[in-house]
DNA sequence: ATGGTGGTGGAACCA
């Protein structure tokens, strides 16, 4: 039993996490995490596997929305919900990311109101590269896409990998990022909307209040797990009613750094609707 | 402490 994850009654839990890589996640023990934790939706970010995988791996008791990058091995997004979705959409904005791999977006009845659900995969980023303008690309359409998920669904949640640090709190070394992609002012005021006049709420931090951290994500080499030098770069974004619905976020930080699964920790909210 | 490591695919590229 885990006592940090005890999970209420009725209580929908949603659990985002970066796989890195969802065989080696499997080889690494991330089934032994899963099991216990009775996980409602879980969304997926860098799958990096074919379809015919992610089934076998996850096994029949989900119902799987997955969708793949066309460029193989990369990227690769997925939602896994033991309730079946009503609706499922593939891919933002226009075509250009309808094949890399990087949202899908699921509805789910709940009886009293209609969820969606998104799992986002945004670019990494690199300064002066192509890379840094698709990542800009993708916040933009993301930026349009935001508002109409609240149109038709009475509850909308946007998680995932989005590979930005919003504020000072969110990155351990910030003053030593604030020149590189993720830690950006550019890439910073698209949160400041997302979470200002957008109206979204970034749950975690709400729950956790201003202090520095949960980070999610650190880096493989050297030391940054063991010293705590990460970055909180996975989200989970609700809209407000579900966002004061939410009553505990946990971001799952591994015991040790050969226990761990992935290089980013998983984030499990528990809302009571 | 954004690659000094790691994953995918089977070299080179991505993060």
């Amino acid at each position: 039993m885990i006592p940090a994850l005890e999970k209420a009654p009725n209580s929908l839990r949603v659990a985002t996490v970066n796989v890195n890589g969802l065989r080696a996640a499997y080889k690494r023990g991330m089934a032994e995490w899963l099991a216990p934790r009775d996980v409602d939706i879980l969304c997926l970010q860098e799958v990096r596997a074919p379809d015919a995988v992610v089934h076998e791996l996850l096994g029949d008791e989900w119902h799987i929305l997955h969708a793949e990058a066309e460029a193989k091995g990369r990227a690769g997004v997925a939602i896994a919900s033991r309730r079946r979705p009503v609706a499922t959409r593939v891919g933002i904005g226009d075509d250009y990311f309808a094949t890399t791999g990087r949202w899908v977006e699921a509805d789910y009845d709940l009886g009293r109101s209609l969820l969606t659900v998104v799992s986002a995969y945004v670019h990494s980023g690199s300064v002066g590269t192509p890379k840094q303008d698709d990542k800009y690309r993708f916040l933009d359409v993301m930026l349009k896409r935001l508002p109409d998920l609240r149109v038709v669904a009475d509850h909308a949640l946007v998680v995932g990998d989005l590979n930005v640090g919003h504020t000072t709190l969110d990155i351990r070394n910030w003053k030593g990022n604030v020149k590189r992609a993720g830690f950006l002012p550019e890439e910073r005021a698209y949160f400041d909307r997302f979470f200002g006049d957008l109206g979204w709420v970034d749950v975690a931090r709400s729950l956790a209040g201003d202090v520095d951290g949960p980070y999610t994500w650190w880096s493989w080499r050297g030391q940054a797990f063991d010293n705590d030098t990460g970055w909180r770069i996975d989200y989970q974004m609700a809209t407000p009613d579900l966002a004061a619905a939410a009553r505990t976020a946990v971001v799952d930080r591994a015991p040790s750094w050969d226990t761990r699964f992935s290089d980013h920790a998983p984030l499990v909210v528990d809302y009571q609707l």
